[in-house]
DNA sequence: AAGAGTTGGTATCTTCTGGTAAGTAGTTAC
DNA sequence: GTAACTACTTACCAGAAGATACCAACTCTT
């Protein structure tokens, strides 16, 4: 009975869709999104489309590996589209989907958080390490 | 000095802290804030506080490695509160601060928009796959 | 006609991160 | 004496991330 049991708790975690249970699909897109790259390339596109080596110049330290895998995994995910034009030299234009765009609000957000409370962060990181110290040299 | 106004203030702070230069303070931090595991531990803390082996619980996956360094990193970052009760055994809180409960929203949209469009993103998926398999054979 | 520049990428090598599994401390219950 | 409980810590290693070099096709410059 026991292996019943798991077989069946697994599946209505399939079916349950929460981000919470490992393996869950769920859980495995939630992973997606918590990417830097995958932020900055989604906020960087969400004001219009761009091109590639202009991603590369907008999102400063991103390697080319690095911006292809990403756009390549959003693109298979449906959040953007990839429009190759045959020109020469060759011209390749993303743009966010409706999908990506309501992703769009929630990850600039996040970003713009950072932007906002980077200051109260760096005040704690400080109050952090003094406590640390102080406790380094009471111990 | 002309006096300036909020929003100049704003925007001059805005342009200082770009989370898209690299090396940026704002950019580490969304660095850190682009963590599945953070978006899961937030999360898990948005309806109040939770003990270590509760959120080991309720995170289904998550290794005792992972879960300390992330609530380390998040105490130190001032978003949430690590309280340590010295009983038998020892009991060890995790709150968060208001600082978190800012983010808390922001993180568990993202989380709830993932279980809300999974099955999109599975449809486009193997869309993609379809059009993969066909560009293979025609290729 | 040779060389530089542009675009949108691969290929390769190194570094670093994260998962697994085991161990630790301090106490208490059996 | 040994097992259990909590909240971790440590060692190890596969695999992912990142830096860097290179590529093909074409145009423009000299």
């Amino acid at each position: 009975m026991a292996t019943t049991t798991a077989a069946q708790r697994r599946e209505e975690a399939r079916v349950a869709y929460d981000a919470f249970l490992r393996g869950c699909p769920t859980n495995q897109l939630l992973d997606r999104l918590s990417d830097k790259w995958v932020s900055l390339v989604v906020a960087a596109l969400s004001d219009g489309p761009r091109r590639y080596s202009d991603l590369r110049r907008k999102i400063a330290g991103v390697s080319p590996k690095m911006l292809t895998q990403t756009l390549r995994a959003l693109e298979r995910d449906g959040i953007l589209s990839r429009a190759v034009t045959p020109s020469v030299p060759v011209r390749v234009d993303y743009e966010l989907t409706p999908l990506g765009r309501s992703l769009a609000g929630l990850l600039t957000a996040v970003k713009d958080w950072a932007e906002e409370h980077i200051e109260e962060v760096h005040a704690a990181r400080e109050r952090y390490e003094a406590r640390e110290a102080r406790a380094a040299q009471a111990g």
